[in-house]
DNA sequence: ATGACGGTGTGGCACCGA
């Protein structure tokens, strides 16, 4: 089972990038952030082509939008964070459901911040207190959780080309820091951080001063599982390809793989007596 | 220090992103 992360930054203009990746990289489930379109602009037919018939979409004008794209059945979705009055469309999330058992997907697009001291900055910190209230309540249902998306913040120095010179600015301040912490300590690890990753892996890079060309970029994408999925992650990686294509998204892709869970067999067979005479004395 | 790049909107630029 794979899962996807990938902030587009426009479907209408990255949709073709979107159908290409997913032939080359065919994941499970494909959460987007920035849609930047309306639910009635969705490009539902070219995803359900692709082979991605379910699609949970919560989208709005020009702004924001999320969706799960996925090869199986999505129930209960739910928009946004319950409990939290919103005007744009940040979190969408489902119960994926597949033979191997459910898993509760959380796709979400955090509040950029702007600037510390700002009032989008205030939003940012009141917003994932409320993801984290929300969450923790969630948590107390037993099935599995993912949280993925465009977190907007960088977890440690290790996820910026620059964390002394961009020290306390957007991405990188303590109270960010400190709200990605409190998450991970609802009970959530940081999939990328399970395994030994190539130095300075970074999942954005801004369109200018040739930024991706020198690497000068953040880990801001990331994927959250919690602890019960811990034996069953196989990998997490960051896709840079498509941040090579002509007209790129600033984010690239990040992909994490689980294996089904291990089940004990209640009615396991008995052994087979050995073919071979003689062979267990 | 500033702007650089790219997307959206009903525009002649401003706003937003990160």
């Amino acid at each position: 089972m794979k899962i996807a992360t990938w902030n587009i930054n426009s479907l209408s203009v990255r949709l073709p990038q979107v159908i290409e990746w997913l032939a080359a990289q065919p994941v499970d489930v494909l959460c987007l952030q920035e849609l930047k379109l309306t639910e009635d602009k969705f490009p539902l037919q070219a995803l359900q082509d692709a082979g991605y018939p379910h699609c949970a979409v919560f989208g709005q004008k020009t702004y924001n939008g999320v969706a799960i794209c996925s090869r199986h059945r999505l129930e209960d979705v739910q928009r946004n964070i319950a409990g939290f009055e919103d005007e744009q469309a940040r979190v969408v999330s489902a119960t994926l459901s597949t033979p191997d058992g459910d898993l509760r997907v959380v796709n979400a697009y955090f509040v950029n911040g702007q600037e510390p001291g700002s009032e989008k900055f205030s939003y940012k910190l009141r917003w994932l207190e409320a993801l984290r209230l929300w969450l923790a309540e969630e948590m107390k249902n037993p099935q599995p959780l993912i949280l993925l998306g465009d977190f907007n913040i960088t977890a440690d120095d290790r996820d910026s080309y620059d964390p002394e010179g961009l020290r306390e600015t957007i991405h990188h301040t303590t109270e960010e820091r400190e709200a990605f912490r409190d998450l991970l300590a609802l009970g959530l690890l940081d999939a990328f951080r399970l395994f030994e990753q190539p130095p300075k892996s970074y999942s954005w890079w801004d369109y200018r001063d040739l930024a991706f060309r020198r690497n000068r970029g953040l880990r801001i994408d990331h994927v959250l599982v919690s602890q019960s999925l811990q034996a069953q992650v196989r990998s997490c990686v960051i896709d840079k390809q498509p941040r090579r294509n002509e007209r790129p998204s600033d984010h690239a892709p990040v992909v994490v793989e689980i294996s089904p869970a291990k089940r004990i067999d209640p009615n396991p067979k008995p052994l087979t007596p050995s073919p071979i005479p003689g062979f267990f004395g």
